[in-house]
DNA sequence: CTGTTAGCGCCTTCAA
DNA sequence: TTGAAGGCGCTAACAG
């Protein structure tokens, strides 16, 4: 019962040999003779000795360590994410200290606090704040913590900074641009945290976009800005239908958002797509799931890992690489053409010509 | 660029104090002066020191990590207890490092040993697959990591390892009883990989328990046995649906089996639950936002996590803790009495009384 | 191929 | 209240 972890000296005690040589023996097996190395592995093996990769790394002044911030694992979106690195990560030897932002500043900046203080070599960022991106920034000069940023393309200067990301805003328009093929013209979005966070603005700027090439004039009551989770989708979708003149199609920019939103849907006795249509983003795995399967915008999640983690990982791999990732959209059951005939009794209006304001 | 991380050794010199005096104005601001605590902190600000944490463990020998194994970071229902692990980890100034094991003993076996090496203080573990019993329960008695094993009561002998679940096999009757009261004697049952893990195998006994108790034949061909996920439910679902008498009450032991098996049912045109009621487990968020909401067992994912981290924390925390949590039955809209009728032209026979084998 | 010697960044007696 | 010295477990440079 809580005997002492034992170390490299009662190894190399048993072994009769010297501490250095037991550490060579564990780590470059080549350099020490075959007789040695049998008697050190077997030493080791006798005692159950456990190698401490803690005390490694402050001995080599390295980290074998990475600190991945995500703004919800609860998210399955981003829980692929944290898969793909800790796949790409246990193969390199590595270990991922995770935390969840929960798109909250302050959590934000005590979680990376904890990890500059754990020594990570590096930290993969998602959804990061405004509010932070000026310390990051200085961050990645100043010291020697590599930083990649995922999920989006940042706007300007990532001179120092990695990014794993897509064009979110030209996701978002292929997602509006979708609905308005179909013959929407008074579409709803529900989207994220845009004034905390750029990935989401670029959403919401995307949409825009998509409007104006179509003429179609920005309804700012039309926007609805909640956190991606399922209960403030459906709520958000309540009041949409509750408006003087509910939309007949609506993007969800976040798929868990999408679901609350179904759900709204249904509850009202709405049917989609013939009532109402809806496309999510993300493609998260149960997208394919509800009913009807939801349309979306594919992102490949476990890629973004992938590369984000071997950025970090990578010896080789230089101060600092941009991945813009293509998306595209994946047409499920939830879109459809807009009907012509009245939502509820009430008659959508067309307006044209609009320019936003 | 690339500057090196400076120490305490470099505050010392600014402040004009030695290192062990740093060391304590960081750590126990009490055992300093004022004046040499507010040198000191200047000077840590100006540097724009961080405190090394790794070190410090080091030298302390003690441990401020704690490691977290789960089956899947991408079911939900983990991640709402890999965020409240966090927090309570967090707010005691620990690290979390996690792992997903996916159900495969060789991965498991690997991440733990990574842990180790990383000398985490304690290891929260869920899903345990046999394979690694042994291990752990040697672990537990003659080391001093903490072992806290989570989301099942264990069988046996738990004496020096600690737990946070509740009764899944009573959980699972609870289900299957649902179902029964609702008339239906034809049960199927989708269930997670209960040959590798005991949680899961659990949920089977539960099963039968039911069954018994109403008196209905044990079918093992209304069995299937699939990880948990979305996939898996649809395909097992297909597969019960194609049997010459398909079951008309079925339990997913898992939200995100039912959530692929409600996708089937939809498909093969199918109502639920006026033709086929589904059961679900865990109450995942999402649970309630499908079409029909799911009835499901309701598990407090973020209590055990709270209540394991704190076992591990926690210095008061003797040697062991049992934690068996209760749960319950969420009834919605997935659920619904059996129909007389036929399902797809065929008769669902009843059969009473058969003994199971 | 192996042992000796420093030293990584911090903490903790023990004196002063 | 503060500093000096030794040590945590391991690695790296240098002899031999």
């Amino acid at each position: 019962m809580a005997e002492r972890q034992l170390n490299m000296r009662e190894v190399a005690r048993l072994a009769e040999v010297s501490v250095a040589t037991v550490s060579r023996a564990l780590r470059e097996p080549d350099k020490v003779s075959d007789d040695t190395r049998a008697r050190v592995n077997g030493a080791a093996a006798q005692l159950g000795y456990i190698y401490n990769a803690v005390a490694g790394d402050i001995s080599t002044g390295r980290s074998t360590v990475i600190g991945v911030l995500v703004p919800a694992a609860s998210n399955a979106l981003f829980a692929e994410t944290l898969h793909s690195i800790q796949d790409v990560a246990m193969a390199a030897g590595h270990s991922t200290i995770q935390g969840a932002t929960r798109y909250d500043e302050a959590i934000e900046g005590k979680l990376i606090d904890t990890l500059l203080q754990r020594r990570v070599k590096g930290l993969v960022l998602t959804g990061l704040t405004y509010g932070q991106e000026a310390r990051i920034a200085q961050l990645a000069t100043a010291s020697d913590v590599r930083i990649v940023i995922t999920w989006e393309k940042p706007p300007v200067d990532t001179g120092s900074i990695s990014y794993v990301g897509f064009d979110n805003r030209k996701a978002s328009e292929l997602a509006v641009r979708h609905l308005i093929e179909l013959g929407h013209t008074r579409i709803g979005l529900i989207v994220g945290p845009y004034s905390r966070i750029a990935r989401t603005r670029h959403r919401l700027d995307g949409y825009r976009d998509a409007l104006d090439a179509a003429g179609i004039a920005f309804d700012p009551s039309l926007v609805l800005e909640r956190l991606p989770e399922p209960v403030e989708g459906r709520e958000a979708m309540e009041a949409l239908l509750a408006q003087e003149e509910p939309p007949t199609g609506v993007f969800a920019a976040s798929d868990m958002l999408a679901f609350g939103a179904l759900r709204a849907l249904h509850a009202a006795g709405l049917d989609v797509p013939s009532d109402v249509s809806l496309v999510g983003f993300d493609d998260v795995d149960l997208a394919a799931y509800t009913h009807p399967p939801l349309t979306t915008v594919r992102v490949d999640a476990a890629r973004i890992g992938r590369l984000a983690a071997q950025i970090l990982i990578d010896p080789a791999e230089a101060r600092s690489r941009h991945y813009c990732l293509d998306c595209d959209l994946v047409i499920r059951g939830s879109t459809g053409p807009v009907r012509s005939g009245p939502l509820r009794g009430r008659h959508t209006e067309i307006k044209l010509g609009g320019i936003p304001s």
